[in-house]
Order: structure tokens, then C-alpha cells, then sequence
DNA sequence: TCCCATAACGAGACTGAGTATCAGATAGGG
DNA sequence: CCCTATCTGATACTCAGTCTCGTTATGGGA
């Protein structure tokens, strides 16, 4: 179940383990899309009246640290966060209808060693993001 | 000279040719590395004092418009923006001296070919950054 | 199970990046 | 040179995100 793996996550990452996390966490994945941590609030709100903004805002980004959640730049300057699988990072995201979409590492890993190898960088961290039309959209 | 170019891709943007436009771009040029909206705007003022906050910041979007200017996200949820090859979007990110290098359009295109096959996308564009220490961080 | 140190919560105040407004200035086509 | 649409800059404003602090609750240890 997914929420017993986030509190693992949570757990492993010496963070508590607290209803309103684990509230975050579903409303998040039910979602399943990428949605600011406003408009997360205030669904949140509607089954949990006394769910507090800091609290969102906060655990959205524990959720990041962990490695279930990841946060995106909307245009506007905005944040956006999505459900995610754990370390994942690559993602094609449909800017008509909002899903996202997860890429493997299987297509960036070997870019980023030849990058490092040409350029003589000690890559840490990658991020590849694709945006255009999914085929649901392209075809309705 | 890059200042020239820079009008020119104002114009053929439509946009207008401004000594303001210039004076910020030639600030973000000479800097050389990713910057905040605000810290360019207070290195500006040592040499414009009258230059506006706004029009920084709606110079630098519309530098990012016609493509010399790419903006990034910094930790902390705040922009930053760094002078840019036109249509360039890749990049090698030192978080140690913030220096960013480009990568070219090479490594990527492949891989997102290989992505849009397999996956029935299309992609209209594609972010790739790595993020790490550079070869002269590294000496150092 | 009970305790308790410590982390997380929630209400509300605060910060500051970014934007809107609008009168005045200016680029640039005719 | 003129005219007008666009840009500028001073200022006020918005609102995403953070901080404070008193309260609550987790979770490890007795
Ligand atoms: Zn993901
Ligand atoms: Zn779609
Ligand atoms: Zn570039
Ligand atoms: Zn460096």
C-alpha cells in the first residue's frame, strides 16, 4: 500500500511519521498530477477543516526530501508538486491536460556519463523534463 | 558584438530596443553566471541609479522571450536568470561557483526522439540540467 | 503501559519576489 | 519631424512562502 510506504520513507528519513503527513500524501497521489501547494491546501481543507497552510507547505516539502513527492516550476513562478516515485527525476509532462508522466533512468544515465566524462563535471543530480501533448490529448 | 544580436533578436521579436534593455543585458553577460532578479537589479542601480525594479524584471522575461536569457529555479523557490545562447536550453550547473556551462543540443535530441516513439508524446520542448562541481571547484 | 523530550501542528503575523497601475518618456515608422 | 504605441519608473499592491510561538502528539525508553 502506498501510504505504508511513504511512512517508511518518512521513518527512514528521520521524519515523523503524523496524520496530517499521511494526509498530504493521499490527497497528493489522488490527485495524480502535478498541483500547487495552494490548491492542495485548499482541498485538503474541505476534508480536513483544520489542516494548517504551514503544515502543507511543510510536509509538501518533506514529502521532496524523502523521494515520494517532486516539485516542478509552473509558469508564473509558481511551484507545483507531483506524486513521484522514490528518486525518481525525469518526467514528460502534458501542458494541455497536466498529467505527468515518469521517464527511466535508463534513457539520462547514459547522457550525464558522457557529459561528465567530455567535461570533466562530477555530475550529483540530473534533471530531464519533457513538455509537448500526451497521446490522449493529441488524439481527442 | 553580442549587444548588437541582442537588439536584433529584440526587434525580430517585435519587441523595442530600449538603453535600458541593453544596460540589462550587458549587466547579465558581464556577470557572466546565474543570477537573482533582485541582485542584478541592485548591481545595476551602482551604474543606471534610475533604473526601475520593474523593468528589470520585465526585461529579463523578455530577454528569456526572444532567447538570449534562460531563467532558472534556485533553491528557496526564487528565479534566476543567465545569459544564453539563442534557442539553448541545456546546461551544467556548479553549485559550488555557480558557474553554468551549455551543453549542446546533441545529447538530448536523440534521447528525446527515443522518448516521443516510445511514449505516442509530442514533445514541444525539453529541459535537461545537471547539477554539480565543476572541473576547476573540484581542483580547488 | 506510561513518561517525556522533542518534533510537528496550527493560527496568524510577517517577508519579499513579482506584478499592476498610471503618468510621463521614448522608440521608430511614416 | 510627428504621432502613437510601447516602454519606463515610482509606487502600491498581491500573495506564495516563511516564521513565531503556544499547543499537541509522536515514538523511544523506562
Ligand atoms: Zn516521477
Ligand atoms: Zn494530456
Ligand atoms: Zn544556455
Ligand atoms: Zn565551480
Amino acid at each position: 500500500m502506498s501510504s505504508r510506504s511513504t511512512a517508511e520513507r518518512l521513518r527512514d528519513g528521520g521524519e515523523r511519521v503524523t496524520r496530517q503527513r499521511l494526509d498530504v500524501w493521499e490527497a497528493l497521489e489522488r490527485i495524480g498530477r502535478q498541483v500547487s501547494a495552494q490548491d492542495l491546501y485548499d482541498e485538503l481543507r474541505r476534508r480536513h477543516p483544520r489542516i494548517g497552510r504551514a503544515t502543507v507547505y511543510r510536509t509538501l516539502e518533506a514529502l521532496v526530501a524523502v523521494g515520494v513527492a517532486r516539485r516542478f516550476e509552473l509558469d508564473g513562478h509558481v511551484s507545483a508538486y507531483v506524486a513521484c516515485r522514490p528518486q525518481h527525476h525525469h518526467h514528460l509532462a502534458c501542458h494541455r491536460c497536466g498529467r505527468v508522466e515518469e521517464i527511466d533512468e535508463g534513457y539520462v544515465a547514459p547522457v550525464a556519463a558522457r557529459v561528465a566524462a567530455d567535461r570533466g563535471f562530477r555530475i550529483d543530480d540530473a534533471r530531464l523534463d519533457f513538455y509537448g501533448t500526451c497521446a490522449r490529448c493529441a488524439a481527442g
